[in-house]
DNA sequence: TAACGTGCCGCAAACGATTGCAGTGTGAAT
DNA sequence: ATTCACACTGCAATCGTTTGCGGCACGTTA
């Protein structure tokens, strides 16, 4: 004589101080078994060590009750918390949104979730944050603030956390990554620009000491070199930030100092927008007097006048890779690292154009 | 004789599967105690139970070893988690992160940390979402996918889950909120465009479902009314979502069903950038035929043409006033709901004009 | 001297799961 | 009949904390 189902529990909302959520060991009474059993009933890994009609029964009485795993106490017992932390610098900046997106959907899709933290590029409250992550039992890292020398991230390799690199690597070692394939986007960038019929392009480059500004920069010498243009230092300009008033000062400089262009490479979308904003001061016209050509495609570049050109970087599947290839490590910790470069495409929009005389 | 100190862990990094961290049992080892003790020395709430010197060296100790309590061993024994579940739509939309910033900024400050969940505006996922963060012992919620029928909200609140919306309400409920003065808002939005001598002013609705799009029209009204001006249906549209298509599209039947005017209040700006787009396309410019306010001052609508004056919401600060006034509430419980209203500010930019003819 | 309060601390039982190990019963092989 | 393998399940320890309760030693009061 089983007792009568329980009443349903309002499914979707079990907390509240009153109803007390049912435990593994409710449903094992119910069921008539251990706790042990009930776990290992559950647990699809150790289901083939249950009798099939048994671990039935459980599952039955799992449903009926409402069941669900306390995710804290599993952590416990096992030191896995089926959550891995992800280090950005700063969410409000539109390039990491979509960065998350990605690697939550690959995550949530096999029962992981991410922490996220915002370091504000504070190594401080970087090494904070990674060691709460730690307390809590993270599985892993994506970190999308890698700079080119990173003690934090060179130790969190040494003791062999699963880490992964998003959008940015580091100079020296092996941790996999997954970024754009900046040499190719600067060269899209350029052929596009020489094709056009420019021959005086100037590079705004941006921060030397992400991966991201050595390698476009380094791709834009190469171009200019494959280009056959002339590589004067005066082409370049080192922008202290990624950040819009970097990219006007930048301009404003190269104007002052009379250095002919046609042309701009920005090394990302600020600086491109940085870019008109001086432009437009001196009364110069974009794309008429100088072309533009930005790196990101941020969200609304699209809608600026005239619409920026600029590279994509898929940022999304940025993210999702990170996380492929993180749970990949998890699983397989041996596998050798491997990192991985995405294809940027150019898209084509308003701020370019042929240089005005030939 | 007490031993010399260990050789100190490498600050910030203690993972790793060769060292294991120090539990309090280590701690409590070291310095002679029971773990109970050294539990109560090392808590603020309970220090005053043991005798100071004795928790002066459980101090010690614990610095000496690099101690950080397990926050997992913790949360299982007390359950409760120093965290709050943040339920927000879309990461990707920008009014977020500020929002996201805004809560982690005043919860971290007190030793909290906020899990993020994104929904997608789909049920089902936010049910799902909202249970695993139960199951996470999540302390709290702040939602920001609140929409005017919200039965998984008003469940959470009939349980007493302590709660606080941002950005959007309820239509009957008293559960805590901070947004915007929308009704304020659009008063001075309204305002600026009659003192510019507009008459015949339009307003592109947003979906009615949520608690803006109904309060930034109720305030339409108003202020037609207040400033004596024509009120006919023609002068409203309402739109299907808030995107950039819907607003195109709005305009674009307003022009085709000839209703006459001079002014248009977008329900927010993606919504004043369709009607950009609209505009354009009928060779209209703005704002010398048409002035178009927007709603949210979203990051860039700065550098469209002409730049969207537009109305600006506080997003960081209402994330910041959610956190505490969840923080409140999770102190104590009984204190009554209290809803917050932030001021808002009218940006003027270049979208706004007065009226060709007078 | 007895009674009592107080400050400090240890004991042990939780919290809710997982898992190595040992035990049971069954059928098959010797 | 004995042994053995095997499938299944229960026992109990464990993860790292917190916390109610009780005990001890002291000082104070009657």
């Amino acid at each position: 004589m089983t007792p009568p189902p329980p009443p349903a529990t309002e499914p979707g909302v079990h907390a509240g101080s009153a109803v007390r959520r049912p435990t593994l060991k409710d449903v094992a009474n119910e069921a008539g078994v251990h706790p042990a059993t009930a776990s290992r009933a559950l647990n699809p890994e150790t289901r083939h060590l249950v009798n099939d009609e048994t671990a039935q029964r459980v599952h039955r009485v799992a449903d009926s009750l409402g069941y669900q795993p306390n995710p804290i106490a599993r952590s416990l017992k096992t030191a896995r918390s089926s959550s891995i932390g992800l280090v950005i610098p700063d969410l409000t900046n539109p390039l990491f949104p979509p960065i998350v997106r990605g690697v939550e959907d690959v995550l949530g899709g096999v029962g992981y979730n991410a922490w996220i933290v915002n370091t504000d590029n504070d190594p401080a409250r970087e090494t904070a944050a990674v060691e709460s992550l730690q307390n809590r039992s993270v599985e892993g890292f994506v970190f999308a603030t890698a700079r080119l020398h990173h003690p934090l991230l060179e130790r969190l390799a040494a003791i062999g956390t699963p880490t992964v690199l998003v959008n940015r690597r580091l100079a020296m070692s092996d941790i996999p990554s997954v970024t754009g394939d900046d040499a190719g986007g600067v060269a899209m960038a350029m052929r596009h620009l020489v094709d056009l019929g420019h021959r005086k392009i100037v590079h705004l480059a941006g921060p030397q000491d992400l991966s991201t500004g050595v390698n476009r920069l380094r791709a834009f010498r190469q171009a200019l070199e494959d280009h056959g243009l002339e590589n004067s230092p005066s082409r370049l300009k080192l922008c202290s930030a990624w950040a819009e008033t970097a990219g006007a000062k930048a301009v404003t400089e190269l104007l002052d100092d009379g250095v002919e262009f046609t042309a701009v490479l920005a090394g990302n979308d600020l600086l491109a927008l940085g870019c008109y904003d001086a432009l437009a001061e001196r009364g110069l016209s974009c794309p008429d007097d100088v072309s533009v050509v930005g790196f990101n495609d941020m969200p609304f570049v699209d809608k600026l006048s005239p619409p920026l050109t600029t590279v994509r970087i898929p940022h999304y599947e940025v993210g999702a890779e990170a996380a492929h290839l993180l749970l990949e490590r998890l699983r397989a910790p041996s596998r050798s690292a491997r990192s991985i470069l995405l294809p940027l495409t150019l898209v084509n929009r308003k701020s370019t154009a042929p240089p005005r005389r030939l």
